[in-house]
DNA sequence: TAGAATTTGTTCGTATGTATG
DNA sequence: CCATACATACGAACAAATTCT
């Protein structure tokens, strides 16, 4: 291996490493050769791998685990927060290809969180819906939704065929809703949810906890979502409205 | 133990234990004895305990987790995102008392994530503040901030006395400044994070990145903040506004 | 780092009381 | 009076997670 003088070594091996991972020799998620092989590969030490290891992780292009390895860096989906949020529409957007299939639906009675965040009463009937989003294939959220089981029977089917909770509500004559207002956790998953979302049990879950309205301030329905942390971050746009 | 009839024993037994927790004999984040203890204090079976725990678990009250125990759960406060958001403000909001202490601070040379974000570009030095924010004496948040170093130089100091960032800034003239936009991820903490926040390795963090601007729309400060995601929510109120 | 002890989670089975038609 | 369903309560055994040594 020839290396041109006036640049050091380690930013040269950087620009060899950035070109396997932009050509597609390393795919996002996938894990590098061990540091030692890289330094044989390009007959230098590893130290100096280690320097143009650092560089692309400082740039976000790699992500180094203690005592696993040196993965790419998998580009994650910046998820904004407003209050017509559609996630067909973000995915779409940023052009990957979305999907979004339905894991499990039943009609059970709403506990007391469903209830209160629907602004219901009672022994109420809802439409449980348990869903995983996906991007290019890539599981991204798994979502668990609540609506009232009178106002919207069968949705399911709807939901199934169209795989859009936006497509099936229009069929119910909503043609619009807005999100009320988004509550943001962070939890360790459970089984269920890591294997949903393809996930390591060791990596964090972001949650949002959210109730659509209709136009006329009706709840029409309660989500609860478990994003990926390795590959979604959410976002908020403050609008510069001064009062 | 005596039972009135006419009432489940699950639900007289979590009425028991709620009286404890309310009046304090287990205080918020406390461990409550074993299933098997609660079960030979009320002289019932463990399963009868655990309907009346998980009731409480249902409304709340109380957080179970595998192989360690039940624990009375922390009232976690909603910290809304907002590009006015004050941390001491909303703290005193809830009736609790704020405080916020410096860490460490340092003048540096910016990295590439520091100098995008603060709008700036070549060789430019920034303040690097670390501080830790706290209700009731309980950490909730550890924070990084970068400020231009030629613009607030010695803000550390103001910044130690007034426990404030926004009172440091006034004294710099600034009267007034927003957030920009917020980033929010999930990680595991490193050992520094965790002991800061005196919350277990095993928890999360909630993140969050965000640039403030001054009036002019100039970046003041780019703040990156570790949330004990045991104890903070973020909240996110949708503004009505129809486009 | 390997294993024991502790603690909660899950799944059997059994039995009883109560409400419903 | 009977059949059925459902909630309640107990007991035992084992699985899974965590902590400690």
């Amino acid at each position: 291996m020839e290396w041109e003088k006036g640049e050091a070594i380690w930013k040269q091996i950087g620009r060899f490493l950035l070109q396997d991972i932009t050509g597609g020799t390393y795919k996002p998620g996938e894990k590098l050769p061990t540091e030692n092989e890289i330094a044989k590969r390009f007959q230098v030490n590893r130290h100096t791998v280690r320097s143009a290891i650092a560089a692309l992780t400082e740039d976000n292009v790699l992500r180094v685990e203690q005592g696993r390895g040196t993965f790419v860096q998998e580009t994650v989906l910046d998820y904004p927060l407003g209050n017509r949020t559609r996630f067909s529409q973000i995915v779409s957007g940023r052009h990957r290809l979305p999907d979004k299939h339905l894991v499990e639906s039943k009609i059970e009675f709403a506990n007391k969180q469903v209830l209160k965040r629907l602004m219901l009463s009672g022994k109420t009937k809802v439409i449980r819906l348990e869903s995983v989003s996906e991007a290019d294939g890539i599981a991204l959220a798994y979502s668990v939704s609540y609506l009232p089981a009178v106002r919207f029977k069968g949705i399911e089917k709807i939901f199934t065929k169209t795989k859009s909770l936006t497509e099936a509500l229009k069929q119910y004559g909503l043609e619009d809703y807005t999100r009320k207002n988004t509550r943001i956790t962070a939890h360790m998953p459970d089984r269920r949810t890591s294997e949903f979302l393809r996930q390591s049990k060791n990596k964090p879950v972001l949650i949002t906890e959210s109730v659509d309205i209709d136009t006329n301030g009706l709840a029409i329905q309660f989500g609860i979502t478990h994003f990926a942390s390795e590959r979604v971050q959410l976002f908020v746009e403050n609008k510069n409205i001064n009062f």
